[in-house]
DNA sequence: TATGAAAAGATAATCCC
DNA sequence: GGGATTATCTTTTCATA
């Protein structure tokens, strides 16, 4: 049973949700603590699953997908065969970054990147509606990232 | 102008992406190199902007954020001037974690976090319809994550 | 120009209080 | 939680190809 998170633990999280390289003595200094129980403070963030993972954010233009498309998808309903089907073909993609049942209209939402147009085109028709349950897709295009973080709040704000 | 990178550069990000607490010392021994040129390359992945930033991944359920929303917003058109409000609004609301200008019936797409529907209804009504130009907004709540990573493709895959 | 071995410096991990 | 020690890793240097 994972203990809760203090206002020092929080502070940790936000600290290495922007840059995981500071030195554990750096981050110490900047919560209040000194290295040893900073240190333990984070393998305890990491045992008890709060942290769950050290990245590295990569420059995905740079990488050539210069478009990424928000996909919403429509199913059959599916076999629990067919659904797990489904979620395996999905993870074997590494275009498709994310997925997500949804509510509403659509049944599914992806997120998918693509080097170009013609590719995004053939991907759909070749694999994305080949998918097992996969009846329609409607694409969203995204044009320009004004916001992109992976940096959760350490509390839901109030509003004014 | 940064040189392209080949396919050791690219074997070292596709290991970076997914744990980026390995050593030198095991990432060199991973692509087939010793230490050095291994570190320099990654130093080079780095100064190039490959490698954008570090980071941690935290559980954002475990931190209270149990919704996850995709939010489609119509817009008016807007003076530079208020674009750029718009902008700085979006930037300073932690809450989002991404946006994107997009193509189609809706002008923007937003990734949000909210702990509760209670909230993100307030949200919504307080906040993100207070925003500069803003006249609607169309919410897709998420349900199920069945994949969510941050590792982008080292290459486009052909399909079959 | 790039590599690898090895030294120097910094950091992580452990111990004891 | 803090201080000090040890183990490990990062970063630099330098000789080599």
């Amino acid at each position: 049973m994972p203990a809760e998170i203090d206002a020092i633990d929080m502070k940790i999280l936000e600290l290495m949700q922007r840059d995981a390289s500071l030195s554990t003595a750096e981050l110490a200094e900047r919560v209040g603590l000194s290295q040893s129980p900073c240190w333990r403070r984070i393998q305890r963030l990491r045992e008890e699953g709060y942290i769950k993972a050290q990245v590295v954010i990569v420059d995905r233009e740079k990488l050539g997908f210069k478009m990424q498309i928000f996909a919403q998808v429509k199913m059959t309903t599916l076999s629990d065969e067919d659904r797990a089907k489904f979620h395996k073909a999905i993870n074997d993609i590494p275009e498709i970054l994310e997925c997500y049942t949804v509510f509403g209209e659509m049944d599914a939402m992806l997120k998918i990147l693509a080097p170009d147009v013609i590719w995004y085109q053939d991907f759909i028709f070749s694999t994305l509606l080949k998918l097992p349950g996969v009846v329609d897709v409607r694409s969203i295009v995204t044009l320009t990232e004004s916001k992109s973080t992976t940096a959760i709040p350490m509390r839901a704000r109030k509003f004014r």
